[in-house]
DNA sequence: GATGAAATCCGAGTCAC
DNA sequence: GTGACTCGGATTTCATC
């Protein structure tokens, strides 16, 4: 990975609809070698995919929560358990197990706050071996998915 | 948006590389009725943007870490300032005003723990109203970033 | 008012060098 | 890594329902 990969890398982060001769014109290089080194950076794995960024509002899931959530009991079969049993949830983004106050950081998106209430007395109460969880509902999006600056 | 639209938009979120003529195939459309269909469907907000995800542990972003704000006053001015000079920092992907503990949730990418040491003292401790900072990092990535499920 | 067929033009992908 | 060459898709026009 050269100046010229991180270059591809960075105008595809910021457009994944580039063609293959606008790109190459981005960053000097000509087509031909423009599109085999954009190939390359997918096949290792540089550049994991491409994904159209939908409007949320748009599908209804306008609001977007953030939770928080401690297990009763910290052995491998609780964590197995929640992370199976959470995986199912479509308004699940994101899932983190992390060290600190608590065991997982989940982001969610709904509709509204009745959407939001209803998830959660029938799926985030009855996950298994829950102990406590802690809602942050979102006021406002400052940054949400910022591209990568490197 | 009737249900030709919702179904570019899923093909589309999938993999925003599809060709036209692609997703034509795929939506059971025309390719000229699917090119002007997709051109309305970015044109109204309703797809916002194509990004190409970078594998962040490729360019040294490879630590992902979640922190809790509280600051010490709620004044607007406190949130103003707060959220202008966070603004400015290179790791941080996303930044939510919420409501509960915290004040703020931040999301961040760095290299690895020593990087975010670095990070920490610097910028974190140095941003105007802090009162309290609880890290969380993140030991395993169940789910992130997670296509809307609609 | 939106659709699909055709027509043109330009880029993707592959070759030799 | 570059330049050329071929094929297929992007994009527009137009007739149609």
């Amino acid at each position: 990975m050269d100046r010229i990969d991180k270059n591809i890398l960075r105008h595809l982060q910021a457009d994944g609809r580039l063609t293959n001769a606008e790109l190459a014109k981005a960053v000097n290089v000509s087509p031909a070698t423009c599109h085999r080194r954009t190939q390359a950076l997918f096949d290792n794995g540089h550049i994991t995919a491409v994904h159209g960024k939908v409007n949320p509002a748009s599908v209804n899931r306008g609001t977007l929560v953030m939770v928080g959530v401690v297990l009763d009991r910290s052995t491998p079969e609780s964590f197995a358990a929640f992370e199976e049993a959470v995986s199912d949830t479509k308004e699940l983004l994101d899932c983190h197990l992390v060290a600190g106050d608590f065991d997982y950081l989940l982001k969610i998106r709904v509709k509204d706050m009745t959407d939001f209430n209803t998830m959660h007395n029938k799926m985030l109460i009855a996950l298994p071996g829950v102990r406590q969880i802690r809602t942050f509902f979102v006021l406002k999006e400052i940054k949400e998915n910022a591209p990568l600056d490197f």
